[in-house]
DNA sequence: TCGCTAGTACGACGAGCATCGTACCATATT
DNA sequence: AATATGGTACGATGCTCGTCGTACTAGCGA
């Protein structure tokens, strides 16, 4: 299966927006800000099944929020700052700086 | 009957997320920002009926994006710069700035 | 007082979303 | 080969959203 993203170009601001909108997936965000490496999808402190898990991912990557590749059986996320940083400048922070710090576990 | 806004310190992040990953609000929002005075909710060039925008711009209010304030038979909207810029500095001008330029007319 | 203007309220409808469970498919590991 | 691990696919469910139309209210001007 190939994982589709939009390039850098086809970037949309409301898309970008209604990504962020979600507590789970700005969770998810927020974690890989602060992740200085890749990391798995399961790897994320989320109180949702796997399958919604997937579903968050998706709609992230769709938006061109994160970028998402296979290595053997796992899936690698990262975010796409570069890409984001230059369509969107000051987005990303912004919206970093303004999720609740301590967010609650969620689980 | 009384307007409800949020107070500053209970802006939300993803309502505020939310309520601009929507064409239309992102719209009114680029028109209030350009705008240098208040503007009445009837004067938005949106191809929604009355009724869509009065929904539209409650959203907008209810995030905490917005203020709305009665004068005579209109409401007069303005952007709460200075809340914004102060819970979550630069994400305004960021998603401002993100915003397509001509923005088709939607009419 | 009689409209006109600006906007709300309410109900409806179709679409999309967040969530779940079950079934499934790879790739490692034993 | 058998099992475990990491994740997707698909269908279902219930909720929310964007949109509309119709009916309504409040203020303003003739």
């Amino acid at each position: 299966m190939t994982l589709l993203h939009p390039t850098r170009d086809e970037l949309q601001i409301a898309n970008v927006l209604h990504a962020l909108s979600d507590p789970q997936r700005l969770r998810i965000v927020q974690t890989l800000a602060e992740s200085p490496a890749p990391r798995r999808c399961g790897s994320f402190d989320l109180c949702v099944t796997k399958s919604t898990l997937t579903h968050h991912f998706r709609v992230l990557r769709e938006a061109g929020v994160i970028d998402q590749r296979e290595e053997g059986t796992a899936r690698l996320n990262c975010l796409r700052r570069a890409d984001l940083d230059e369509r969107f400048p000051g987005l990303l922070d912004a919206v970093l700086a303004g999720v609740p710090a301590g967010a609650p576990a969620l689980r």
